[in-house]
RNA sequence: GGGUGGUUAGCUCAGCCGGUAGAGCAGUUGGCUUUUAACCAAUUGGUCACAGGUUCAAAUCCUGUACCACCCA
C-alpha cells in the first residue's frame, strides 16, 4: 500500500513579494480582531439586480432609493483620491460599487484602500446611475469578508495557461466568464436529462462503483483493495449488469446518471474517470431506443441552450433533422463511392485493404468485424450529422442480442457526431443459455491476451435464468453531449477536475 | 512511439542574425469625489525550465532531459 506523496517539499508552497504584502495586510485585519467575520447575510444578486432595475431611469431611482445588500470577490478596482469604484463578482455576475470616503467614513475608506483585487467584500447601500448609465450601488457600508492572498491572473485576458486552468479550476471560474458557462450548461443539461427521464417514467438508482467482477465494457478496470473481507475489487467499467438485475427484479424502465473507470490513457476524447447515463427499458428493442435517444439529445440541446442548431468548432451542427441510421458497409461505401459493396462484402479484400493502412487484424476476425475496423478508419471521423451506426458483429458485442435475420449481427446501434462516438444501444441478449456461451467465448479471447475482453459473470447469468423480459438499453456519454453543445473541443474543458500527472 | 511549436517578473507577453533583461497588468509610494482593462508620476520585482557544449562573451547557437500544447500512429 503506498502513501500519498506528503513529503515537505510537496507540502511547500510558492511565495513571492506579492503574497508576502498581503500577509502583512491580513496581520493588520487580525489586529484589528474581526478578519474572515460570517455575520455578512446578503440579500441580493449582482446580475439580478441588473435584471429588476436595469431600466429604471437616474431619475426614478433618486425619487425611490432602493437599497441593497450585495457581496462578491473583487475584480476591478478604480480608486479617484476620496471616491472610487470597484467591481464585484458574484455567482450570477458582476455589479460596480461606488466607495466614497463621505459615504464609508474616513477609517473605513482609508483601509478599503489598501484592499486588493480578488478580496471579498459585501456592500451595503443603493442603487444609482453613473453618468454613462450603470447601475451601481453606492455604498453606505463597505466590509472585507474575507482576504486573497494570492494575486489574480491578469485581469484583462484572465487565465490562459491551459494546464493551470485544469489544475487550478478555481482560478478559472473566478476569472473566466466561458468556463463558468461552460459547468452551468453542462449541470443544467444533466438536469434536464434527468427531467425528460423522469417525465418518462424512468427510475433513477445508483448501483454499485465498485465491482468483484468487472463487466458490462470492453475495457481495463481499476484494481483496488477491499480490506475487512481481504478482497481485490474492480472500479466499475459500466453499470449495465447491475442495471439489467434491476429490470429482472421488475424495475422495467431505469436509468443511472454516474463515473465509469476506464484505465486507459488521457487523450481529448478520454478521462479515467467519465459520465455516463445508462438506461433500460422493458419491452423496448433498438429500433425504439433509437427514437428515444434522438429525442432524448434534441431535448438536452433545447433545454440548455435553447436551440437544436448550433455552432460546434467553426461548423454547423444541426440536431433537429432525423439522424440517419446505416450499416456500417451502407457508411462506408457511402462516404467513399470507390469502395464497391462487392468489396466490402469480400473479408480478402477487406483483409488486405487493413493491410494496407496497417490496422491490426485478429487471424480469428470474421468478415462483420473487418468492416467494422474498416468503417473505424476510414469513416467514423465522417460522421459529422448525427448517424446510427447499426447492426454490429455479434463477436464484438456480446451482452446484445442477435438479429432476428443474421445470427452473425446484432440489433445494436452506436451513435456518431461530429466524428465522436456519443451513445450505444442494444436490445438487450435476454437468453441465459446464449449469454454463457457467449461469456465462454469472452473468456477464450482474454486466456488468448485480449486484456479488454469480458469476465464470466455467473451471478448476472444467474438473474438472467430468472426471466429478463425482451429490453432495450442504452449508454449515452454524457462529457462527450456537454462538449457538444458547449463547442468545447476537449473532454478536459467539460470535466471540473480532469485528470492530470502530479505536479 | 514519431513530428512540430512552446517554457523569460505573481499574470499576459516582447526580446532570439550572440555583447550581460524589457513592456503592460498586479504590487509599493504620491496625486485625483462619476470611473469602465480608469488615469498621471515615481518605484520594487528575474538561477531567461534544467543539464551539458561551442564562444572572449549565450535568454539568443548546438545536444540532451523534463514538462505543456497540437498533429500523426
Amino acid at each position: 500500500m503506498t502513501e500519498p506523496t506528503q513529503t515537505p517539499a510537496a507540502l511547500q508552497v510558492d511565495e513571492n513579494h506579492i503574497i508576502a504584502e498581503r500577509r502583512e495586510k491580513l496581520k493588520t485585519w487580525r489586529e484589528s480582531g474581526k478578519a474572515y467575520p460570517n455575520d455578512f447575510r446578503r440579500e441580493n444578486l449582482a446580475a439580478k439586480l441588473d435584471e429588476l432595475y436595469g431600466e429604471k431611469t437616474k431619475e426614478e431611482l433618486e425619487a425611490t432609493p432602493i437599497q441593497v445588500k450585495v457581496a462578491g470577490r473583487i475584480m476591478l478596482k478604480r480608486v479617484m483620491g476620496k471616491a472610487s469604484f470597484i467591481t464585484v463578482q458574484d455567482l450570477s455576475g458582476r455589479i460596480q460599487f461606488y466607495v466614497q470616503k463621505d459615504g464609508v467614513g474616513e477609517a473605513v475608506y482609508d483601509d478599503f484602500k489598501k484592499w486588493d483585487l480578488g478580496d471579498i467584500v459585501g456592500g451595503v447601500g443603493s442603487l444609482f446611475k453613473t453618468k454613462t448609465g450603470e447601475l451601481t450601488v453606492q455604498c453606505a457600508e463597505i466590509r472585507l469578508l474575507s482576504k486573497c492572498l494570492r494575486p489574480l491572473p491578469e485581469k484583462f485576458h484572465g487565465l490562459t495557461d491551459v494546464e493551470q486552468k485544469y489544475r487550478q479550476r478555481y482560478l478559472d471560474l473566478a476569472t473566466n466568464e466561458e468556463t463558468r458557462f461552460t459547468f452551468v450548461a453542462r449541470s443544467r443539461m444533466i438536469a434536464s436529462i434527468r427531467g425528460h427521464m423522469t417525465h418518462h417514467g424512468f427510475l433513477e438508482v445508483e448501483t454499485p462503483m465498485m465491482h468483484p467482477i468487472p463487466g458490462g465494457a470492453s475495457a481495463k478496470p481499476f484494481t483496488t483493495h477491499h480490506n475487512a473481507l481481504d478482497m481485490q475489487l474492480f472500479l466499475r467499467i459500466a453499470p449495465e449488469l447491475y442495471l439489467k438485475r434491476l429490470v429482472v427484479g421488475g424495475f422495467e424502465k431505469v436509468f443511472e446518471i454516474n463515473r465509469n473507470f476506464r484505465n486507459e490513457g488521457l487523450s481529448p476524447r478520454h478521462n479515467p474517470e467519465f459520465t455516463m447515463m445508462e438506461f433500460y427499458e422493458a419491452y423496448a428493442d433498438y429500433q425504439s431506443l433509437m427514437d428515444f435517444t434522438e429525442g432524448l439529445i434534441r431535448h438536452a440541446a433545447r433545454e440548455s441552450l435553447g436551440t437544436e442548431t448550433f455552432d460546434y468548432q467553426g461548423r454547423t451542427l444541426d440536431l433537429s433533422k432525423p439522424f440517419r441510421r446505416m450499416t456500417t458497409v451502407e457508411a462506408i461505401h457511402y462516404h467513399h463511392p470507390g469502395y464497391s459493396l462487392t468489396m466490402l462484402n469480400d473479408a480478402g479484400w477487406l483483409r488486405q485493404k487493413l493491410a494496407d493502412l496497417k490496422v491490426e487484424v485478429f487471424p480469428t476476425a470474421g468478415l462483420g468485424t473487418l468492416q467494422m475496423q474498416l468503417f473505424e478508419e476510414t469513416t467514423e471521423a465522417e460522421l459529422w450529422d448525427p448517424t446510427y451506426i447499426i447492426d454490429y458483429p455479434t463477436e464484438v458485442s456480446p451482452l446484445a442480442r442477435r438479429s432476428d435475420k443474421n445470427p452473425d449481427v446484432t440489433e445494436r446501434f452506436e451513435l456518431f457526431i461530429v466524428g465522436r462516438e456519443i451513445a450505444n444501444g442494444f436490445s438487450e441478449l435476454n437468453d441465459p443459455e446464449d449469454q454463457a456461451a457467449r461469456f465462454l467465448e469472452q473468456m477464450k479471447a482474454k486466456d488468448a491476451g485480449d486484456e479488454e475482453a469480458m469476465y464470466y459473470d455467473a451471478d448476472y447469468i444467474r438473474a438472467l435464468e430468472y426471466g429478463l423480459p425482451p429490453t432495450g438499453g442504452c449508454g449515452i456519454g454524457i462529457d462527450r453531449l456537454v462538449m457538444l453543445l458547449t463547442n468545447a473541443p476537449a473532454i478536459r474543458d467539460v470535466i471540473l477536475f480532469p485528470q492530470m500527472r502530479p505536479e
